[in-house]
DNA sequence: GCAGAATACTTCGACATCGAATATTTAGAC
DNA sequence: GTCTAAATATTCGATGTCGAAGTATTCTGC
């Protein structure tokens, strides 16, 4: 048997008031929330002993990802964030000499962004301690479990992505 | 055999610039990632037509799991926010009339948060539309692979948390 | 060719969150 | 009893993100 986690407290409160809650269903949503934060939080402040925010990592990793150059849309689209958030990201790593613009010419709205060398050793050095982590939670479970998980959450993501714009559906208890 | 998903194609993208890359184990952290935003998206969605912000319900929610009434820095402990952010929250809910503060007389540091009958009668109505996402996605699973996917992510938990520099706030493990 | 729609990036204003600093109050040490 | 440390909520300044508007460029229908 494993032992109670803090989700398994959280769903114990909550069972009284709503009876319909299911503990299945609550307690992986909110491990899922819990988990992403823990990881998220861990890795900023091990890529700060690298001189390493995030955030920085997160752009540089994307670009990599596309073999080190893209177009900011590009970056917007693969890390879900609104495209005029990733100006002040790329300002940030030109400053810091890890990136460059390059305006396309042939389309001369295009530019391009492409990583240095300097910017390319960071991430390169960067890529363990981020994984580290990941691996260390996940090692709570054997081989075969993780893929059983990542399976699971597989189908589960699937469902999600189609999800175009449900209508109300239990709207409506009296006020 | 199922679908691939999204997550699979940024795995294959990165396997071959990334050879030691774990498709499980990458997988199962991209996957819950995009689920926990994908369900804060959707929640905040279907809160707009009952005139809520998913903020505004998060903050209704916490006080109501504490009977209703709250201090501060407890709501900020139950949504893991730092405690300053919920001097703003309550500001909104109180101009809408959904809480109010109460000094204690007993200790006059603190003040705790009340629900009032209206933000009660709103919460309540906004639950079914928060839940039914949840269980729209969670759907895609039977009850036993529900049961099994949330031990699973326990057992991931309970390692996460007792990292050795836990991320959250009541750290405090042994130095 | 040309007017207008569409595209791509940036700028701007608004807003939420956070850490640090502040004011007030309580608890503990001696 | 007084003095110091801890606790509690708030304010303040900084930062990151977003949507909408802006600017420049390219594409399209006719």
């Amino acid at each position: 048997m494993t032992e109670r986690d803090p989700v398994d407290e959280h769903v114990a409160r909550w069972l009284p008031v709503l009876p319909d809650l299911d503990p299945d269903v609550e307690g992986a949503v909110v491990r899922m929330s819990l988990l992403t934060r823990h990881l998220r939080a861990v890795k900023d402040r091990a890529l700060a002993e690298l001189d390493l925010q995030e955030k920085e990592y997160g752009t540089l990793h994307a670009l990599a990802g596309r073999g080190g150059r893209a177009a900011p849309s590009d970056i917007a689209a693969d890390l879900r964030m609104a495209p005029a958030s990733i100006t002040a990201r790329v300002d940030a790593l030109v400053r810091r000499g890890f990136v460059r613009r390059i305006p396309s010419t042939v389309d001369r709205r295009r530019i391009d962004v492409e990583l240095t060398d300097t910017g390319r050793a960071y991430w390169r050095r960067a890529i363990g301690v981020v994984g580290d982590e990941e691996h260390r939670v996940l090692g709570a479970l054997t081989p075969d479990e993780r893929r059983l998980l990542s399976d699971l959450l597989r189908r589960i993501t699937l469902v999600a992505e189609r999800s175009p714009a449900a209508p109300s559906r239990n709207v409506g208890g009296p006020l």
